[in-house]
DNA sequence: TATAATTAAAGGTCAAAGAAAGTCAAAGTC
DNA sequence: GACTTTGACTTTCTTTGACCTTTAATTATA
């Protein structure tokens, strides 16, 4: 496990705790904490929090400046056009076959989904793409 | 027996032991451990470890990378039948809600697979297990 | 006392170096 | 002849560091 993977675990278990929306780190206090450099954590968070993992981050510069993460709402939903375009990333990047494309299409579709389904798919969508990491 | 022979052997020792799904290897380090050319790990799990006979393999190059690996729980393939039970006992147990259940069914059905639909919905009923642990 | 200028304290970017794993074909074994 | 072993070369992911930009805090000035 290195030290990328153990910075992002921390993170995560920082996410676990805090019951605000929002975790807020300090980019060279955290980097410190680990002895890595500064721009470490921004590798960490462009490559494990990014928003097509379904991450918004925001940062401040400054003196008392810091790096806030939180998972993307997930009761925003996600409208049948979007599932399909994340699905259409998906498969152009090899993560999963076109048959398994049509199948997650198609679970993913309006027609199947009915009322709330904006809701069900990024429940949906959220699983599948933590399964192909 | 052969260097492969008894890094399969090493392998397989590992899996009965580790009760986690997955077990994970460094090629490198193995290849060190057996006094061998790393590739020739590669040679051992393409042979043996290939998703014909049953396996999965994950891996992640770079710094702190990995080799998982970890046998698929389905092999021959999925009736309908047997998916829509799994679907059932992961209903029952709370693992998925009615809704996602019904979307899941679908998206295994005979109807919407077609042709070759018992490997294909192995995989995916695999995937499904892995995202919900 | 406002306001402007300066300084210091963050965080951001990018590219090079390093660390794994993957590929493929030639050579070796049985 | 099929299966193994080896090694040179490739690809991908991570770590590091030098340099950049933004903003808060502080100090100087009108």
């Amino acid at each position: 496990m290195g030290m990328s993977d153990r910075i992002e675990a921390f993170i995560l278990e920082l996410m676990r705790q805090e019951h605000e929306d929002w975790i807020q780190i300090q980019r060279n206090e955290l980097a410190e904490l680990f002895g890595c450099v500064p721009s470490q954590i921004n590798y960490v968070i462009s490559t494990r929090f990014s928003p097509d993992k379904g991450y918004i981050v925001r940062s401040r510069r400054g003196g008392g400046g810091c790096v806030r993460i939180k998972k993307a709402d997930q009761d925003d939903g996600l409208t049948e056009k979007d599932a399909l375009n994340s699905i259409g990333k998906l498969l152009v990047n090899g993560y999963i076959t076109s048959r398994e494309a049509a199948i997650l299409k198609l679970a993913a579709s309006d027609a199947v989904l009915g009322k709330g389904a904006d809701g069900i798919r990024a429940r949906f969508m959220d699983k599948i793409r933590e399964v192909l990491q």
